[in-house]
RNA sequence: GCGGGCUUAGCUCAGUUGGUUAGAGCGCCGGGUUGUGGUUCCGGAGGUCGUGGGUUCGAUCCCCAUAGUUCGCCCCA
């Protein structure tokens, strides 16, 4: 029996040309979430179980997780998640933290789930979270930071739209003006959330099933695209207005891309009010991409003060089908600089060459294979290293080496410092 | 957790209505060129046909199970 050498269900191996796509994406993710005073933090992957069972939906819990008891009799989880754990972080220095507290944390999460497009059991998700404002202002920044994230990473506004609801408007709909008691509006909810995957008649028909004789009220409100075409008994709550606003301050950023969505819901239990999510508009992957919202009950749960908090979550999987259905992952190379190539010199000779050229930061590997000349270039070439570098008995004679450029083709001879130049100017 | 498709060389795939030594293209390695690639020519390595069981004189092919993968459902940061 030999071993397998696939990685495990549902999760990846990076190779070199993975990794640097991932390295690409977090260092521009890291770079705009920074730009709006964002610091990094990190944690534990494995947390005790009960920090999960505490908030959302059970099913995350009881199917979702990877759970274990540890040696010392203790249940605990790896992370399906990372609100939890932040919501925790900020619980735990409460007192000392300095407010705002803009925190972020690109972790890896697991989940145990069937894996499909866009979804692995293991995945990488940028957390952007907002402690301690208690008005729009911080979803506005959200809002504007989300979008700035995928502009950043060479998207245009047409190639996604942001979709704004809150929990309120809808609790308030649920309660005071379809009047419905909690089992009900929670079914509701539920069959909002699967809207967009029913078609149009069976949508309706569950609708009929659900909310009975209110039927019709529901069905003509699900149907509105615009705050000031909610009844008149919603029309003038606070969060509707809160979200008029919302959008109109976007407008006003220059963020056009941005609609109220009264089917929005998103799965989360713990959003306590304003939730958005960011859509691919490409017909090729038209799906949400990530999301988030406001979530003011979580910090509370530990026992001290509440916090006002609101965040977003942005997984690598969707980023990265995003960043390829639309064209925008650039051609990535090597760290490598140089290939320093043997072909009949002094093992010690190559050898100090090259600590040369590192000394001055140039990335240098060597190739001591002894093969033919054009082998040890297809090899460079192949792996997408732009210079390469021949030491043979002709530079040791010349003191000088021989760079040759793979992309123009030319080779030039040249002392080890203007080669290091050459190179440090052309990165 | 439920249902469908797929699994043959490193990759993309052909193939055998069940018959002895299983193929192509690309890639890889070597050579034609005693020091210069992304051409060309020649040669070579590489497969227990996903795994286990069953039917059969005989299974890569048929049947069952199982794993992986993929699409949908359930669910959803």
């Amino acid at each position: 029996m030999s071993l397998s050498t696939q990685p495990y269900k549902g999760a990846r191996d990076f190779y070199p040309e993975d990794m640097r796509i991932q390295k690409y994406m977090f260092s521009k993710l890291r770079n705009s979430v920074e730009k709006y005073g964002y610091q990094e933090y990190n944690a534990p992957i494995i947390e005790p179980l009960e920090l999960y069972s505490a908030k959302s939906g059970q099913e995350i819990v009881n199917e979702q997780t990877y759970q274990f008891e540890d040696r010392g009799g203790r249940l605990v989880a790896i992370r399906p998640e990372m609100t939890p754990t932040v919501s925790r972080m900020v619980a735990a220095k409460r007192q000392e933290l300095a407010y705002p507290a803009r925190l972020y944390s690109i972790p890896n999460l697991w989940r145990y789930e069937r894996p499909q497009r866009g979804r692995l059991r293991e995945h990488w998700q940028l957390n952007v979270d907002i402690f301690g404002v208690d008005n729009i202002s911080a979803e506005l920044e959200l809002i504007q930071l989300a979008s700035e994230l995928l502009i950043d990473l060479g998207s245009t506004s047409d190639m996604f739209e942001i979709r704004v609801n809150s929990r309120k408007l809808i609790n308030k709909i649920m309660m005071s003006y379809l009047k419905l008691d909690d089992r009900v509006s929670h079914d509701l909810i539920k069959l909002i959330d699967r809207k967009n995957k029913l078609p149009i008649d069976k949508f309706k028909k569950e609708l009929k099933d659900v909310v009975g004789k209110k039927f019709k009220d529901a069905d003509s409100l699900l149907n509105i695209n615009f705050i000031n075409e909610l009844p008149e008994s919603v029309i003038d709550c606070i969060a509707a207005r809160q979200i008029e606003d919302l959008i109109n301050y976007l407008k006003k950023l220059g963020i056009n891309n941005v609609v109220f969505d009264i089917n929005l819901m998103r799965g989360f239990d713990y959003y306590t009010d304003i939730v958005f999510e960011v859509f691919d508009t490409n017909p090729k992957n038209n799906r949400s991409m990530f999301g988030g919202g406001r979530y003011d009950g979580l910090v509370g749960l530990f026992g001290v003060e509440p916090v006002a908090t609101a965040g977003f979550g942005m997984g690598d999987v969707t980023l990265r089908n995003f960043l390829e259905t639309n064209n925008l992952l650039p051609k990535l190379n090597p760290e490598t600089d140089i290939i320093i190539a043997d072909i009949g010199s002094e093992v010690l000779k190559v050898n100090e060459i090259a600590f040369k050229l590192r000394l001055n930061g140039v990335n240098v590997a060597s190739d001591f294979t002894g093969r033919k000349i054009d082998k040890i270039i297809r090899s460079a070439v192949k792996q997408g290293v732009r210079y390469i570098v021949f030491i043979g008995q002709e530079e040791l004679h010349s003191k000088k080496i021989s760079l040759k450029d793979l992309e123009t083709g030319i080779s030039e001879q040249l002392t080890i410092d203007q080669a290091a130049n050459r190179i440090k100017d052309r990165k």
